[in-house]
DNA sequence: ATCTGTATTGACGTTAACGTCAACGTCATT
DNA sequence: AATGACGTTGACGTTAACGTCAATACAGAT
């Protein structure tokens, strides 16, 4: 049984912590296609991943559209050499994209380490007896 | 001898692959401050440092507000026991939000190096022969 | 039948982070 | 004295990613 059960827009708003104006923002750019009854929204266990996804690369500073695009890359890869060569080079362009990113990510929090180190160091000076 | 020379705003911008536009926006909205004799702009190496670290927060997605709050907090940590603890309040805060931008991160980087392998894999199939 | 709650579609407003002119100054060459 | 190369200050334009109404539909409870 494949989770058949669906989510209202206000359902998904509410679990992840966005307004329904974002999801009707979201369906009307093509980053997510819920199914229409009418011209109610019912969103799929497909689309609520879709939209987990979007969010984290929302988290992580890209574009809806840089999000979207990765996403595209996940589905399962298939067509000749050339298709898959060509997502090969794509793959390796995010990746080198994504741990520069982690590099300022761990060059950021070093530098916060520091501050920190110094701060309890500050700290324990202004108050020797109880310092540690 | 504390490094006394300067950069032309257009140094800095050919250096940082920047307009010279964005300078002055920063410089407008306060997140720089170079020297001005006259009318004309000389930053100095503080002002260079600075703005590596701007464009570091931008490769996060921070945004520029962000970005000169973390920086702020880089100052030595000064004041009393409660401005100390506000300031550890403060990077403990920002470091449980780094830290979740680096699992996400690895997440994606976890979802890309599964697709890479598929893809690979594919390739193979593709062609038994020099496959490898 | 009316009320309440949730849904819908426009349509205009907003903010951040610049881009893109236009008009002008200044200094070193030619 | 004219030509570039570089600098300056407005001031308006642009894009992404929504916010904020207003007007409307519709289904279930009272």
């Amino acid at each position: 049984m494949p989770d058949t059960r669906s989510y209202s827009i206000s359902d998904l708003a509410a679990e992840f912590g966005v307004t329904t104006r974002t999801l009707r923002f979201y369906e009307e750019k093509g980053f997510l296609a819920p199914e229409r009854r009418g011209r109610v929204r019912y969103f799929s266990a497909a689309d609520r991943v879709r939209l987990r996804l979007i969010l984290r690369g929302r988290r992580l500073g890209l574009s809806l559209e840089e999000s979207a695009e990765i996403i595209d890359l996940y589905k399962a890869p298939e067509g000749g050499k050339r298709q898959l060569t060509a997502l090969l080079d794509k793959l390796a362009e995010r990746r080198a994209q994504l741990e520069k990113q982690a590099a300022d990510l761990a060059a950021t929090l070093a530098d916060l380490a520091d501050v920190e180190h110094a701060c309890r160091a500050a700290l324990a000076d202004l108050n020797p007896a109880r310092s540690r």
